[in-house]
DNA sequence: CCTGAAAGACATGGGTG
DNA sequence: CACCCATGTCTTTCAGG
């Protein structure tokens, strides 16, 4: 299930284009990679069925949305253990203010990355939805001034330019 | 440009479902949200025009790419100047191991996400790529677990369930 | 915001190297 | 076995009200 899965260089070439857009119609495709768009469709479908392809996600700008100001909150859970941790990772990921958790090694276990309206608003999160629960140990809050998505992901050793 | 935008229920009814599944077809979400097809795409269109939507991306999964291993890598870059962390970020997204990189407030300045093939490949990461530079001061590696992702991300104050 | 029609994309089945 | 071509069905898209 978790094995990695045979890709040709067409595989990857589609891969590129689709993290780029993930929209691109298949007949689009298929004129960049010089195959049929029927076979473009059949290679798509199968990157699917293999799991390679997990779903296509919707790109959003936070600020747009009225949350301007993100940050990294490492956090501490004490005792670290499966019924504390299960409920605390599952009330966390309900947050609205939540994008993604990181269970961690470490000192910090976990690592959850918030969107939120302004430094009010932040302090109100930490304040209300971890320092005063019991099983959080210790909150560190780290602003983030700029990300950065990097370049498709790829399988290692796979050159990064399409072929000829 | 920067600014937040006026969103009515459907539009954040619409920006929900797509969040789910990114290649619904605009007759499904018509349906679904109570509108005709068309409107849906103007109000889709709307949104990408307006900047809200940045895009459509795919989702992978690394280990089925034979990237089975994740970190985070904290990393002081010293002197923290321009010229030194402009081409350090550069060098940094343009890794193939690379999937985000975040500019931080507090003590390490950036924290990298990776994605390798295994510990020796994270090794060889670390050493070739980061330690071994002059202007890295500290690396500290972290590694992931699991990581998940959570609810739509929503205006503050949207309610998360869509509309009776 | 809806209706309706035209243009286009998707997805299937059959044929070929 | 992977690929290409042809076709019916569905989706997208654009008028017009």
């Amino acid at each position: 299930m978790g094995a990695s899965v045979v890709l040709d260089p067409v595989d990857l070439h589609l891969l590129r284009l689709l993290q780029n857009d993930a929209r691109a119609t298949y007949r689009d495709l298929a004129a960049q990679v010089g195959i049929a768009a029927s076979t473009c469709l059949d290679r798509v479908a199968r990157l699917r069925r293999s799991g390679v392809i997990l779903g296509h996600q919707l790109r959003l700008d936070p600020a747009k949305l009225g949350r301007g100001l993100q940050a990294l909150l490492s956090v501490q859970v004490r005792p670290h253990r499966r019924e504390l941790v299960g409920p605390f990772v599952e009330r966390v990921r309900a947050l609205p203010e939540a994008l993604t958790v990181f269970h961690l090694t470490g000192p910090d276990d976990y690592l959850v990355h918030v969107a939120v309206a302004d430094m009010a608003d932040l302090q109100r999160l930490v304040l209300d939805e971890f320092t005063s629960r019991r099983e959080v140990a210790r909150v560190e809050t780290r602003l983030i001034f700029q990300r950065w998505d990097c370049g498709p992901l790829l399988p290692p050793g796979a050159s990064g330019a399409p072929p000829g």
